[in-house]
DNA sequence: TTTCTTGCAAAGGCTTTGCACAGTA
DNA sequence: TACTGTGCAAAGCCTTTGCAAGAAA
């Protein structure tokens, strides 16, 4: 089963439909490599309207089966998301995007929420670098 | 010395005019409360244009006077930063911005770095939550 | 005087909305 | 059939750019 067959599972259980252009966009977006913007998908799936795409993002955002990441130059673009809650690692030379989770992190959120009286609701931790055949090929 | 003073001393240094309009804006962004949008400082500070409220904040943004930071919704806000590094805690409830500092967080960046083989080199790292005064007042 | 800044207005990029038609359940 | 989803095009929002005039050093 694809992943696209997931998504599309988690669609019809949620009470949405399951439409030609929401399969279609699934099937792109898994074509499109660990990142990509709205407009890589627009340009992917010529059939498929400009709003369509933005409004199927959204809805798969809402779903959790989409998320968005923040690049480093502070543009936006999405990412089929893992099951698990993670975060993001990202080579500004080559563009490899990987997860990453961290129980430490857990552990600061608990300290900062301590320290503050904050209930901790959400977060957003991007990290930029250079992966290690970056750093080969720049040495 | 006001925050704005320290800020005109550093824009001198570094080789900038220190002009009307930019002394106009750090007056206006010391009573802005602790973020603002863009369009906030531009409504305050009626005198000024548009595209030098613009100009200005990415100039002090250069200059690590001001940090951009991204809002829960993925809107941009901006703050005057401290000096050290820092981390933005936001109450979605009230809207309170607060700074805080990691040496856990430090921590978890080299273990990432460490189990990745990327060398790490920015992140980005927002947390939004509710205060505790929100949080009486809702319980 | 020279060079950096500004304001205005217009262009730009990206995202959302309105509406009539089409497709799903 | 009833209602959700779609495409198209237009509007919206926020930000940047071009350029001639103005101000700082």
């Amino acid at each position: 089963m694809t992943s696209a067959d997931v998504i599309e599972q988690t669609l019809a259980r949620r009470g949405y439909r399951l439409t030609g252009p929401r399969r279609a966009l699934l099937v792109v977006m898994g074509t499109l490599g660990d990142h990509f913007a709205a407009d890589d998908v627009v340009g992917a799936a010529p059939g498929v309207g400009r709003a369509t795409v933005f409004r199927t993002l959204k809805l798969l955002q809402d779903l959790g089966v989409v998320c968005q990441v923040v690049l480093e130059d502070g543009s936006t673009a999405y990412r089929l998301a893992p099951d698990e809650h993670h975060h993001h690692l990202l080579c500004v030379e080559c563009g490899e995007m990987r997860d990453f989770s961290s129980d430490d992190l857990e552990a600061v959120l608990a300290e900062v929420a301590r320290r503050t009286g904050y209930t901790i609701e959400a977060h957003r931790f991007e990290v930029y670098g250079r992966c290690a055949a970056c750093q080969a090929a720049g040495a």
